[in-house]
DNA sequence: GTTATTAAGTTAATCGTTTACCTTCATCTG
DNA sequence: CAGATGAAGGTAAACGATTAACTTAATAAC
C-alpha cells in the first residue's frame, strides 16, 4: 500500500508537505495541493493509523467486553454502542468472553484474575483503546478490574462492586412500579406477580416497585399474590394456577418466558387472556410479538443503554467535566398488546 | 504506561535486551531474563501495538462488516467468527453499517461507491487487516469493492458477484430435499409448500431441493402443492387453507414466520398439528421452541457458517495453499419437535 | 599460545506518521 | 535599498517497538 513517501517521491516534494496537505494544516500552495491530493487518489493512499497513532498517542478506539453476544439483549446495546461511537468518531474493539460454553459462572469468576478477561483486557489496553466498556448481559455484579490501571471503565446492562465506576442500567423498580400502575389504571385490584429466583437483583426491584405503585394507590399488598418462579416458562405454567385461584385479574409475569406458560396454563384451563386476565411480560422478546393473544410486555430501553453507555464513556475520555458517576437507570416503557385488552 | 525504555533503565540493559526477553528470543541470560520479567511484571507492561504492528508491519486482525447486528442470524455467525479468530490468534475489528436505520437496499445501494462501506473499508485498511469479512445477512449478492485492492475478502452468508471471491453459506437446495425425503419417509406423499417471495434465491433452491426429492422418491410433483408467501406469517395463514384443500398432508412453511401462520389456520380450523398435518419451518428461530406445538424446523449452521468464513480467510492471510474458492455450502439439519409426530 | 567459537549484550536503523523549527525567497515598508 | 514580513516548503527528531549487525569477553580447540 502506498504511503506518504511514495507521495512526496512522485510530487516532487518532502514527505511533511504532504502531510501538511493530508491533514489539511495550511501553509501549501494551492497547485501543490492539488497536485499532491490527485496524486494521493491515484494510488489509493490510506493513513497508516499504526504510525499516526503511535505519534499522536491517540487511537480514537473504544473496547467492548462482551459476556456473551448471542444473547438477545446483547446486539441492540451493541448497536447502539456502535451508533454512538459513529457519532463521535470514535471506533471499537469486541471481545466476546463466550462465557456459555465455557461453563463459566461469571459472577463468581470471571470477575477473578480470569486469564480469559485478562486475555481481552491485555489485548484492548496493548491496542491502546481510550476506554473500556464490560458489557454484562449475564452478570448483575462485575468486580472492578485492577489490571486496567486508570483507563476509563464503565458498566453497560450490569453494575459494579466499585461503586466509583459508572454503570448504565435500566430502571427495575419503575418498571414494576408502571406495570402495576397500568394494570390498576385498567382496572385490576388483584394483581398477581411471578418473579425471577430468589436472590434476582432485578426480580426485587420489579417487586418493590410493584408494591409501591400498590401503596401510592391505596391498595393492599397480598403476599400470597406474589409467588416465585424461575424465569423458565414451566414455572408460569406451575404459578399460574395458584395465583388465578388467589383470585388474581391480571398476572405481570417478570420474564416473556413465564408469561408464555401463563398463556400455556390460560389455555388448557379455557380462561380467555384479555377477557378473564390481563397479562404482562418483560423482555419484549421476539416471542412476545408471535404468542396468541400477543403480549403486553415491559420493553428495556436496551439500544438506549448502549448508546448511553458510549456516550458517557467518550464523555470521560474527552475530558467533559460534569460526567455522572454511579448508576445511570434508564426508564423502560410498556409495549401494549393483546394481552392486556377486553 | 510503562514502555520497553522503562523497563530498560530501570533493569540497566538495553531496550534491545528487553525486547529479546519479552518476546523469548533466546541469547539472555537466566538471571537478566528473571529481572526484566519482574520488573515488566511490577509496571504491568504491555507491548504498545501501535509500535510493534508498524514495525512488523502486521496486525493479526481481521475487519468485519455486518449489515445489520440486531437481524437475527448475525450473533450467531459473528460467535462463529469470534471463535475462530480466538483460536488462531486473531483478533477482529465490526463495522456495523446499520441497513435498517438508513432506508438503503442493500443489494442496490450499498454496493455502489457508497460512502457507508466505504468509511468501514477505510477506517480497516487504515488499520491494516489483514483481511476483510462481509457478513451480508440482508443481502443476497453484495458486488465486489475495488476499493479493497487486493486486501484478502471473503462474504460470509452471502455471496459475490464476483465468482473469484470465496463465499460461505448453508446449501438450501440440500436442505430443501432433505425437508422433503424426511417427510417422505414419515409416509407423507402430498407435501405442500410455501415459498418466500418471487425472486427470492433462498426460496428457489429449497424448492428444487423439494422437487428433486420427490423426483427421487418416484412422486409426481403437483404444482398446485406450491404457493408463494412473502414470509409473513399472514402468508403461511392465507396459504395454508389453499394446500390443505389441495390435499396436504404435510407442508413445508420456508420459513418460520410463515409456520406460525399455518398453526394459527390449524387452530383455527380445528386441525391436529402432529396428527392432522405435519408442519416443517425453516430458520430455527426462537420462534420455533415457543409455539404449539413445537416447530420441527431447518436448522442453518450459523457459527459454522461464521466460523468456516473466518477460517477460510485466515487460511488465504496465512498463505495456505489449498483453499476454497466459489460458493462454499454447509449443510443445515433438520431439528425435529412435535410439529411432525403422529 | 594462538585462534575459533559461543554466550550475552549493545548499537542503530527502521516502520509511517506528525510537528516544531528551520530555510528560502518574494514582496512590502518607509 | 535595508530590513521586516509572510508564504511555501524542507529538516529532522520523535513515537515504541523489532532486528540485523556488531562488540566484548569468556571458553574451547588444537
Amino acid at each position: 500500500m502506498a504511503n506518504m513517501k511514495d507521495i512526496a517521491g512522485r510530487a516532487g516534494v518532502s514527505v511533511a508537505t504532504v502531510s501538511k496537505v493530508l491533514n489539511d494544516l495550511g501553509g501549501i500552495s494551492q497547485e501543490t495541493t492539488d497536485h499532491i491530493l490527485s496524486i494521493a487518489k491515484e494510488l489509493n493512499y490510506r493513513p497508516n493509523l499504526y504510525a499516526r497513532n503511535l505519534k499522536t498517542r491517540q487511537s480514537r478506539t473504544i473496547g467492548i467486553i462482551t459476556e456473551d453476544i448471542t444473547v438477545f439483549n446483547a446486539p441492540p446495546i451493541i448497536d447502539g454502542i456502535g451508533a454512538c461511537c459513529e457519532e463521535r468518531g470514535y471506533h471499537y474493539f469486541l471481545e466476546n468472553l463466550r462465557l456459555y460454553n465455557l461453563g463459566i459462572n461469571p459472577l463468581l469468576d470471571v470477575n477473578e484474575q480470569s486469564s480469559i478477561v485478562n486475555d481481552a483486557i491485555d489485548f484492548m489496553m496493548s491496542m491502546q483503546v481510550d476506554g473500556l466498556l464490560y458489557l454484562g448481559c449475564h452478570s448483575h455484579k462485575v468486580v472492578h478490574l485492577p489490571s486496567i490501571g486508570d483507563t476509563h471503565f464503565i458498566c453497560s446492562y450490569c453494575s459494579c462492586t466499585d461503586p466509583s465506576i459508572p454503570s448504565v442500567l435500566y430502571d427495575d423498580k419503575k418498571a414494576g412500579y408502571d406495570v402495576a400502575k397500568y394494570l390498576i389504571n385498567t382496572g385490576h385490584k388483584t394483581i398477581g406477580v411471578i418473579t425471577g429466583p430468589n436472590g434476582s437483583i432485578h426480580s426485587a426491584k420489579r417487586l418493590t416497585g410493584y408494591q409501591e405503585a400498590l401503596y401510592d394507590s391505596g391498595l393492599p399488598y397480598n403476599p400470597k399474590l406474589t409467588s416465585q418462579g424461575d424465569w423458565n416458562r414451566d414455572s408460569g405454567f406451575l404459578l399460574a394456577d395458584q395465583l388465578v385461584k388467589s383470585g388474581a385479574t391480571a398476572i405481570f409475569a417478570q420474564n416473556d418466558l413465564m408469561a408464555m406458560g401463563v398463556i400455556d396454563y390460560c389455555v388448557k384451563n379455557e380462561i380467555e387472556i384479555g377477557r378473564d386476565l390481563a397479562l404482562v411480560g418483560f423482555d419484549n422478546r421476539e416471542i412476545s410479538t408471535v404468542c396468541r393473544p400477543t403480549l403486553t410486555t415491559v420493553s428495556p430501553p436496551l439500544f438506549e443503554i448502549g448508546h448511553t453507555s458510549a456516550s458517557l464513556l467518550i464523555d470521560k475520555i474527552e475530558g467533559k467535566t460534569n460526567t455522572a458517576s454511579g448508576e445511570i437507570l434508564l426508564e423502560c416503557s410498556i409495549i401494549e398488546r393483546d394481552s392486556t385488552k377486553r
